[in-house]
DNA sequence: CCATCTGGCCAC
DNA sequence: AAACGTGGCCAGATGG
């Protein structure tokens, strides 16, 4: 496979070259039987179709999409790059003359013992106040300093300096410098590679690099995605399934308001907080459609009225959290129910199943520790829904690679982002492979809730 | 020097 | 061990 790091480079977790050719005949013996003795396991797990339906076509589409690459623009990451390194260094001495020593930004350690630490230990602190813990001391994640940068009683500059200078620190290292080591010189272009046995749920994960997590939250990071261009002649196609993982909830449940909000193409947070907040739609606030949001996705990543509180923030107690859920819970039955039944069923089976019936074991959901069984509780949940996600993407990507090939030979997949395909067509093409990519993706399934599908072209990533 | 762990943070 | 799920990568720290 063509590689980021070339041949000759070798990692240490890789196996040695094969001394093939002397052992020809008997590597084959020895794979045919252990191929033989893999798929009579997967057979007796029920895992036959999953299997040959779904893993194996997919096979010869991630090589195909590995092959492919996608192109980039080294100029525009050069540029990026030079830029956010000049306000990176200028952050550097800001934060070293905010400082009472000489300290490395990039070191989680240091900066936790400047800030925590009292005036008089060694290191000397500003002695602030610790607000969470890790493993090993006082945390200095985000969270903890736009707290702190919030906080009157905090009066130095250097959570805010930390905080700005994480963020661009974080995008020259990840992003603008790994991405350009990562390009092939002759090609111009990026070939990660894509892991069909790396994910507990299903999904698919990337890597060296991972093309899965390219920022797009804050303007600076999405920036990053200019950086990835459409070859000659060619356009970039992509579509994405909206709130894919709350329409499984829906199907799974049948609850007949989550359901029906769905069928009428309502904006389903606004739906929910609607009927949590018993207010008309219309009346629905900023705030209220929110927190409606988070306690969405809470469900499907396992809620905790703790975890919804800390997401609400501080306008929310941990009581206020709970009656939210509470309500929740009223309002939407259905829901209510498909949840305890997904624990009863791992509690049950010991696994949890997805759509096609692919199975995740949850050792967990028999643990004596509490929380050990909390957590395959909140696994039990999400693997439902996430694996379903990914049962659903794979099937599309399998049909789109077949009737791209039959229609639109020249255009190609490149990317999957869980919920989303990226497609490289020819631009004359792109509006007819989009409907094709489209329909395809809409097409993989049928729910009980419609399956909704928005897309775009455009040049560069950014432009979609 | 290398391998591994940790805290932190990017995506869905 | 799990205080809301799934991943991968970075720099620093640690230890052989």
């Amino acid at each position: 496979m063509i590689g980021a790091r070339g041949l000759g480079q070798r990692r240490f977790d890789e196996a040695p070259l094969s001394l093939a050719a002397p052992y020809a005949a008997e590597d084959a013996e020895i794979t045919l039987a252990l191929a033989n003795r893999l798929e009579s396991t997967i057979r007796t797990r029920g895992q036959w179709n999953v299997y040959s339906e779904i893993e194996i076509p997919l096979v010869p589409v991630l090589s195909r999409m590995e092959r492919a690459g996608i192109r980039i623009d080294r100029d525009e990451l050069a540029m990026q790059r030079r830029g956010l390194e000049v306000r990176l260094a200028k952050l550097r001495q800001e934060i070293a003359s905010a400082a009472p020593w000489p300290f490395n930004p990039d070191s989680p350690k240091q900066l936790s013992q400047l800030l925590f630490n009292a005036p008089d230990a060694q290191p000397p602190g500003l002695g602030l106040r610790v607000m969470k813990r890790t493993t090993t001391g006082a945390s200095t994640d985000s969270e903890v300093l736009e707290k702190l940068a919030e906080d009157p009683n905090c009066h130095s500059q250097l959570p805010e300096q930390i905080l700005e200078y994480r963020q661009f620190a974080k995008l020259v290292g990840t992003y603008l410098k790994a991405l350009d080591a990562a390009v092939l010189p002759e090609t111009g272009r990026i070939h990660c590679s894509f892991h069909q046995t790396g994910t507990a749920t299903g999904r698919l994960s990337s890597s060296e690099p991972n093309l899965q997590n390219i920022p797009i939250r804050t303007e600076v990071g999405a920036a990053i995605r200019r950086a990835f261009i459409a070859d000659e002649g060619m356009t970039f196609v992509s579509a994405d399934y909206s709130q894919i993982e709350l329409r499984f909830l829906a199907h799974f449940s049948q609850d007949p308001g989550l359901c029906d909000a769905f069928a009428r193409g309502e904006d389903i947070h606004r739906a929910v907080a609607a009927q949590v907040f018993a207010v008309a739609p219309d009346a629905v606030t900023d705030v209220q459609r929110s927190a409606a949001k988070m306690v969405n996705f809470g469900i499907v990543y396992g809620i905790t009225a703790n975890g919804l509180a800390r997401r609400l923030g501080s306008g929310y107690t941990i009581g206020r959290a709970k009656e939210i859920m509470e309500s929740y819970r009223a309002r939407f039955r259905g829901i209510d129910a498909f949840l305890r039944e997904s624990v009863e069923d791992a509690k049950r089976t010991g696994h949890a199943s997805t759509i096609t019936g692919r199975w995740r074991p949850i050792p967990q959901m028999h643990s004596r520790n509490p929380a050990e069984r909390a957590f395959g509780e909140r696994v039990a949940v999400n693997t439902v829904v996430q694996g379903s996600a990914a049962d659903l993407i794979k099937i599309a990507m399998i049909r789109l690679d077949q009737r791209l090939h039959a229609r639109f030979p020249r255009a190609r997949l490149l990317l999957q982002i869980h919920d989303e395909l990226l497609v490289e067509a020819p631009t004359a093409d792109a509006e007819e492979v989009r409907t094709l990519l489209s329909e395809t993706m809409r097409g993989a399934m049928e729910l009980r809730v419609p399956l909704e599908v928005s897309s775009a072209t455009g040049r560069r990533w950014s432009d979609i």
